[in-house]
DNA sequence: AGCGTAAGCGGGGTAAAGTCCGTTTGGTCG
DNA sequence: CGACCAAACGGACTTTACCCCGCTTACGCT
């Protein structure tokens, strides 16, 4: 036994997978993402819930199997497209590429990726201190041809929860030395972004 | 009657809300923050499941005034205290200390800020895809004193999903003209960052 | 003070997420 | 071909976020 791969997909288990994203896209066309529930999903289906649950491991899993299948392609021609999405191309053109892709994705596919990120209910996320406070600030500064309200918007979310939650979520990593490396890091992104040349 | 401000809070619903913050800030520190349900919190405080509720409108708002409240002195100090974080000094340098004064911050209260994400289970998120590949692309970019693994971080959830959902999510903006300008504004953050100083 | 009313309160009810464990089945090895 | 086992399945059960609506209470007005 080679344990390189921990083992493969059993052949019914794969079928139930398609089935499964089949009857979830199914089911997302007629009722909506929100009145999506694992109940419905499994009859649709034919299976039981514990199946589902399985599969998924939670409501918003299904969305993310719906989004990651979606992505395939886009990662395919991020591996092996044409450049500047694909190699071959500098690697400036092939990040702004990259950026251009996976927003013009995401428009697409809007209704399914902001149901995986599960509050269901949440509707109206706030953020608003932080990206207030930049778009204050980044208006004083001489920033030709940027658009602030925007850019506010990206340096909000580079600052902000999900990055930092995750580093400090995953291996206990809460202590002083993540922390002064993202105020590091932080530091030289507002430099380069704000054009501070020197020392 | 004036109708500028909607209506003055009730006394007795003020008391409550001290009341129910205290409470929720005690079980948190008994039993963590995945324990603490509804129902405890509302018979801890003393009041019914429906007051609980109605303060915070979800699981997931609790832990969100729980910041809020820590927040406020965060506030205070952007506001009107001392530079470089207070008004007085260079915007540049009050960005830097933003973003350095809200890491500490969320790194001192990680376990509330954490909770605020609601999916209580969801554990590991992952968004490794675009991360991964900015990784890569970045490090053949010449990019002197750079910590990559930060920067890669931090681009990657400048472009994702949260930031594209509010919007999108917010007055129906699924349309053509935001996702231009998210183009635009990734084309103009990936050059700042990457210092492509010409046309 | 007495009254009207709108906001706040209570807690039982509901629906849906997530768990458990006994049963079935696909795959492999003798 | 038959036995064995780990993985997959099913669906009843538990938990809990969230809703609903009749009751209570604070505040403004006369």
């Amino acid at each position: 036994m080679t344990w390189g791969t921990p083992r493969p997909e059993r052949a019914d288990a794969a079928r139930n997978r398609q089935l499964l994203l089949a009857s979830a896209r199914e089911l997302l066309a007629e009722v909506g993402p929100e009145c999506l529930t694992m109940d419905l999903l499994a009859e649709r289906s034919g299976l039981g819930k514990g199946t589902v649950f399985r599969r998924f491991g939670s409501r918003a899993g299904i969305f993310q199997a719906l989004l990651d299948d979606a992505e395939r392609d886009l990662q395919q021609q991020v591996l092996s497209g044409p450049p500047p999405l694909g190699p071959g191309a500098p690697p400036v053109d092939r990040i702004v590429a990259y950026g251009t892709a996976r927003v013009r994705f995401l428009a697409e596919h809007h209704a399914v990726a902001r149901a995986t990120l599960d509050g269901r209910h949440a509707a109206g996320r706030r953020r608003p201190l932080s990206e207030i406070h930049l778009r204050v600030l980044l208006r004083e500064v001489d920033l030709p041809g940027a658009d602030i309200e925007v850019l506010a918007g990206q340096l909000a979310y580079a600052l902000d929860g999900p990055l930092l939650l995750r580093l400090f979520a995953g291996p206990e990593l809460a202590g002083p030395e993540p922390t002064a490396r993202f105020e590091a890091g932080w530091r030289d992104l507002v430099e380069r972004v704000c054009g501070v040349s020197g020392v």
